[in-house]
DNA sequence: CCTTGTAATGATATCCATTATCATTATAAA
DNA sequence: TTTATAATGATAATGGATATCATTACAAGG
């Protein structure tokens, strides 16, 4: 009996963007929302290669850029080269932001102080709107520093110029 | 009678990372702190290039690569592809965070809400630091959305991608 | 000033992430 | 099952940034 083609219900959201779900689709789109790291278009290719040996690095870029424009992910610029990927609900409710190690790449989501981030960020857009004229539609707030393994001197980056 | 060698005061901050203090590092120097744009090495070298013809767009990077490192300017991505640079001063008085356009891509510097965000930020930091085992050195802070001109429907971008 | 060791430069080649092309494949509707 | 064509993947091309290396010019010492 062959198996029942699966359909993630997150598909709905990119509506008529697109005509056909296929596979890579399903399985780029599952993969960033089972993960909880931040990955480049090459980390998925290794990861989703050993299950679909057919599928084309090609494909990964393209459907990264269709999940980023339909909303269901988001990019992410860290300085090595690179950009990055996570998945992202409808509802924002796992809006967070990030702590990056500058020594060895490390990316930590967090999500602490919701309330008076969030008051800031209204009364900043406000002003911004305001002064000079801008509609906010969205912020990114990182912290770069050194995480605890590379405070004890300990591990070395494996990423190149780290 | 020749001209009296110029050297800027902050070439101090390089400090002995280098030998020589060169005609190229003065200008790119002096360029980065007197304009109020983010300039990308594109750009610093097409505006140098009538004062210096000879000046090559490897010792741009390389220079910036320098300023960079010595913390004499900030590099920034803001996912268009190229990197972008500003002049920083050595005791911060200048920090400011990003008003980001996402359709023709404009950088506005701001710094209003000096206050409340510093004291959110040092909370937070501190937050991270037991929560998290970091050690916090610097934030980005960007907002995006759309600028007064691309609110209005008028102006488009001449940066591919936007 | 002049000389000189070498840091810095710039032309060029190379790297590497991302995009464009295009023939082939496979989805989904009929 | 058929079929129109969206989507894929192999390949080439693009473009920002870096590596190489012969040449230049800074600055210290004479
Ligand atoms: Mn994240
Ligand atoms: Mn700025
Ligand atoms: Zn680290
Ligand atoms: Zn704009």
């Amino acid at each position: 009996m062959p198996k029942k083609k699966e359909v993630h219900p997150e598909r709905t959201r990119i509506g008529d963007r697109i005509a056909r779900w296929t596979i890579p689709r399903e399985d780029i789109l599952d993969l960033l929302i089972r993960t909880q790291q931040h990955l480049t278009a090459k980390e998925i290719y290794a990861a989703l290669n050993p299950l679909n040996p057919d599928m084309g690095l090609t494909t990964i870029y393209r459907t990264l850029e269709l999940l980023d424009t339909s909303g269901l992910i988001r990019k992410i610029y860290t300085g090595d080269g690179q950009a990055r990927f996570e998945y992202k609900r409808a509802d924002h409710a796992d809006h967070h932001h990030h702590l990056i190690c500058s020594v060895c790449g490390k990316i930590l989501n967090y999500r602490d102080f919701e309330k008076e981030e969030l008051d800031l960020v209204r009364k900043t857009e406000e002003i911004l709107a305001r002064k000079h004229g801008f509609l906010i539609r969205d912020h990114n707030i990182e912290f770069l520093g050194l995480c605890g393994d590379c405070r004890s001197g300990g591990k070395r980056s494996t990423i190149p110029g780290r």
